[in-house]
RNA sequence: GCGGAAGUAGCUCAGUUGGUAGAGCACCUGGUUGUGGCCCAGGCGGCCGUGGGUUCAAGUCCCAUCUUUCGCCCCA
């Protein structure tokens, strides 16, 4: 019989690291709503129409990497590539933006792009998405960066590296992009890589964070996206840092931090880490001030981050596995039924333990036991067949006593006396 | 879409210029033992990813193909 598989780059995700996702999710929760966020859980499946409109159709998630299939009556559905897009048809939808001035929103879950896989980049990949909505300040920038590394401490994640950038507004944007273009366009033809000198027309922001060292030296001429900002973006980037150097939050200004999708305006921002494999990015953001009237909303400002649950979880320690409070063996077949009563009595007392299954030698039973880690093991039914017996054996130094089955339940119930008992013995 | 690496026991992997398929862990049985742990002995277990080719003979050499993985690209 041929074996089923798992389809390439969705992963099974098994303990320590579901315990990992778990207290992740977790953290987010209890951190942000600190901030006053709330929880919105949006769908995985939208019109593949929002992502061409929000992310822009001519990028590499939408053009690529998105998994696209006919919804019928003519409608194409996607799975959701990334949160963002969908939290805004959602308020859109909900005319959040009458009910309140401003949005706090954050969801989790999983998202899909079609890439190859490899360390810290999955088909099916997770993430925490952070977003709010109706301010244009520069506090709501410097909230949301503050927010995202106070979550990071609160999982144990310290030590990144803050990249902050900014990218410009609708205004001075355009002006500087043609600028940019005339720049790359005077450079000798075959100057950049093939991937550049694509770039250099579809989207000639993106040649700056070209990772070819050839690129990178010819940008350095290249005319300056700080300079060619408008006076409001000035001063409004010069605002975020100055909330940042009040809470003492070092971060590198890096000028080629050009973020992929279109929606992005103003400021930009990237968590790096240096020990997680080429995808080094962790969590990253910035602000998308037009992005909700394009999709046919009101006119209001935002600004959000996501970050990646399964690099934040190759940063993570280990947690350790959870301990048994017993084991349960039974010395014969006979005794099956006692074992499996008295683990059902103690777990309704809140303990928690396993039952062996198996039929095999008492010794294999106690070998499997011991590693299970659990601090008691009971075997029942030891002492013959007359009075069903139960024997406790304290696991961490070996001493036992045995006792009737009607006892143990109130023996194990007061276990600091029990233990003490079983020490004295 | 493009590169590099790897597919052998349930798991981690050895396997010499081609010559009968190996170890450790895990599992089972027995022995030993005042921690039924540890330790010792034995047992169970393999279409050597798949399909072709070369050869008296292929896990080993050649070709194809599939899968996994690390990168490029892109992104969190």
């Amino acid at each position: 019989m041929s074996r089923v598989t798992r389809i390439k780059g969705v992963a099974d995700i098994f303990p320590p690291d579901s315990a990992l996702f778990t207290s992740m999710e977790a953290a987010a929760r209890v951190v942000f709503s600190r901030f006053g966020f709330r929880e919105l859980r949006t769908p995985l499946l939208e019109f593949s129409e929002l992502y061409a409109r929000s992310i822009g159709a001519e990028t590499d998630v939408v053009q690529k990497e998105m998994y696209v299939f006919d919804g019928g009556k003519g409608r194409s559905f996607a799975l959701r590539p990334e949160a963002t897009a969908g939290v805004m048809r959602a308020y859109i939808d909900a005319g959040l933006g009458a009910k309140e001035s401003v949005s706090r929103l954050f969801t989790l879950g999983p998202m899909f792009r079609h890439e190859r896989p490899q360390l810290g980049r999955m088909r099916q990949f997770h993430q925490i998405n952070c977003e709010c909505l109706g301010s244009g300040s520069p506090v709501a920038d410097a909230e949301m960066i503050v927010m995202l590394l106070q979550f990071l401490r609160e999982i144990g994640i310290n030590g990144l590296t803050l990249k902050l950038n900014s990218l410009g507004c609708a205004d001075c944007r355009p002006r500087y992009r043609a600028a940019l273009g005339a720049f790359l366009a005077s450079l000798d033809a075959d100057a950049l890589c093939p991937d550049c000198a694509r770039r250099a027309g579809t989207n000639p922001l993106r040649v700056l964070d070209c990772k070819v060292s050839a690129c990178r030296e010819l940008t350095l001429n290249a005319p300056s996206l700080a300079d060619a900002q408008c006076s409001v973006c000035k001063s409004h980037f010069a605002a975020v840092l100055d909330f940042l150097r009040a809470r003492s939050i070092d971060y590198e200004l890096d000028h080629r931090l050009v973020r992929g999708l279109d929606y992005y305006c103003r400021t930009t921002f990237e968590l790096v880490s240096g020990a997680i494999g080429a995808q080094s990015a962790v969590a990253g953001g910035g602000r998308y001030d037009g992005l909700v009237r394009n999709l046919g909303g009101p006119d209001v400002p935002g600004v959000g981050f996501a970050c990646g649950m399964e690099r934040l979880a190759l940063l993570m320690g280990k947690p350790d596995a959870p301990v048994p409070d017993f084991f349960i063996v039974a010395a014969c077949a006979d005794a099956q039924k006692q074992a499996f009563s008295l683990a059902q009595e103690l777990r309704d007392a809140n303990f928690h333990g396993t039952v062996a299954f198996s039929v095999v030698s008492l010794k294999s039973l106690m070998r499997q036991a011991h590693k299970s880690g659990a601090r008691w093991c009971l075997i029942v039914g030891q002492n013959g067949a007359d009075a069903p017996a139960v024997t406790i054996k304290n696991m961490t130094d070996g001493s036992q006593t045995s006792a009737p089955m009607s006892e143990i339940f109130s023996l194990f119930s007061h276990k600091r006396e029990f233990e003490h008992a079983s020490t004295q013995r």
